[in-house]
DNA sequence: GCTATAGCGGAACCAAGTTCCGCATATGCA
DNA sequence: TGCATATGCGGAACTTGGTTCCGCTATAGC
C-alpha cells in the first residue's frame, strides 16, 4: 500500500531514486569485472549502500541485470527489422542478427550461463530477454523460411536457447562459439 | 608417506574401502534425484558417514563425478572406433557417436554445466573427459573429413565443448538439445 | 593380544544469499 | 519554518553449503 490516507501517493524519494542509479552502476562495474554473478555484499559496498537497499529496489538478481542490460537488448532486438530490410537475403539478414546477439552474450561474463539456469530467481530474466528477443529472432526465421533459404519448423525458442548455450564459456581459449554458432547457422540452410 | 618404515606399504584398511563403494553408491543416487551437484552433506548421510570421509576419498566434487561416471564414459569412448568400422560412412559414424555422447550427457542432470565450468575444482573432470573423448572424436572427424563428407579443420576439442554446451538445460520443456545437435552435424557436412 | 597408525566423524569455520527491524530522513502540510 | 509520518536505509542475524581440522576409533601387522 503507497501513499496517504486520502489516497495520493507520495513521489519517491529522492535519496531512493539516487541510490537507484547508484546500485545500477555499481552493478554495471562490478559486472564487468568479476560477472553477473559479482556477490551482492561487493555491488553495495561499491555503490556505498546497504545490503537491504539492493533488494529493496531489485529483489532479484535477475532484476537488476534485466535493469543494467535493458538498453543493449533493446538495441539488439531494434535492430532485427532493420538487418531484414538492408541485408541482402533474410538468411543474411538472420545470419547477421544472431552474430550481434552473440557479440551481447559473449562479452557479459556468465550472462549466457544465467540466462539459462532454471532457477526460480532468474525467471524474470529469462522471460524478459526471451520475450523481448524471440520474435524478432522468430520474424527473421520467418522470413528465411518463407525465401526456401531454410529448413522449415525452427522454433525461435528453441534456437535462441541453443545459440545462447554454446556463448557459454566463449571466453575459454580452447573454445569458440563463433564458431560452432557458425556451423548452427550453416546447418539451418537448405541443402 | 604410506607405510612403515620398512618400505612394504600396509594395506587399505577394509572399513576404507566398504566406505568408498558405500560413496560411490550413495553419490550415483543422489546425482539421480538432485543433478551433480547434490550437496555433500547430503551424499555423507546416504552414505552413512561423515563429510570429512568424502573429502579424504574424493578431494574434489569432480573425482567423485568421473568415479561414478567413469564406466559410462569407458563404453562411449569404446564406441567410437567400432561405429566407424560398423556404419556406412564415417559421417553416420560421427553422428551416432555424438548421439550417443549427447545420451549420455543429457541423461545426467548438471553433467553438462559442471563440465564446462572453469572452476578448478573441475578440472579434473575436464580433463578426465574430454581427455577421453576428444581423442576419439577426432578419430571421426578426420575420417569423415579424409572421406570429403565434412568441412576439414574442425578441432574435436571446439566441438565437444559446443556439443557439451548445446546439452545444458536439455531436461527444459521448453528446449530441444538433440535437435541443436542436429543442426551442428547438418553444418558440418560440405555442401 | 598389542601397538602404531590409517582412517573416521563431525564440530567449527568460511563464503554468500536473504530477511528483518530499529533508525534516519525526505516529503507534505500547516 | 517546523512537525508528523511514511518511506527508505543499514547492517546484524540467519540460512545454506563447501571445506578444514583434530581428537578418537578400529584395523593391519606382528
Amino acid at each position: 500500500m503507497t501513499g496517504t490516507e486520502s489516497g495520493v501517493p507520495r513521489k519517491q524519494r529522492a535519496d531512493s531514486r539516487r541510490n537507484e542509479t547508484a546500485l545500477l552502476e555499481a552493478a554495471a562495474a562490478a559486472f564487468v569485472v568479476s560477472g553477473v554473478n559479482a556477490p551482492v555484499r561487493n555491488i553495495a559496498a561499491r555503490a556505498g549502500v546497504g545490503v537491504g537497499t539492493i533488494y529493496r529496489h531489485f529483489p532479484t538478481r535477475a532484476d537488476l541485470i534485466v535493469a543494467v542490460y535493458r538498453h543493449q537488448v533493446e538495441a539488439c532486438a531494434e535492430a532485427g527489422p532493420v538487418l531484414l530490410t538492408e541485408s541482402a537475403t533474410p538468411h543474411a539478414a538472420l545470419a547477421s542478427w544472431i552474430h550481434l546477439f552473440v557479440d551481447f552474450l559473449v562479452t557479459k561474463h556468465g550472462l549466457a550461463e544465467a540466462m539459462r539456469s532454471d532457477d526460480a530467481a532468474f525467471q524474470t530474466l529469462h522471460a524478459y530477454f526471451l520475450d523481448r528477443l524471440v520474435p524478432v529472432c522468430a520474424e527473421l526465421l520467418d522470413a528465411a523460411s518463407t525465401a526456401g533459404e531454410i529448413i522449415p519448423g525452427i522454433d525461435a525458442l528453441v534456437l535462441m536457447h541453443g545459440i545462447g548455450n554454446l556463448c557459454i564459456g566463449a571466453d575459454s581459449p580452447d573454445y569458440d562459439a563463433r564458431l560452432m554458432v557458425g556451423l548452427v547457422i550453416a546447418g539451418l540452410r537448405v541443402r
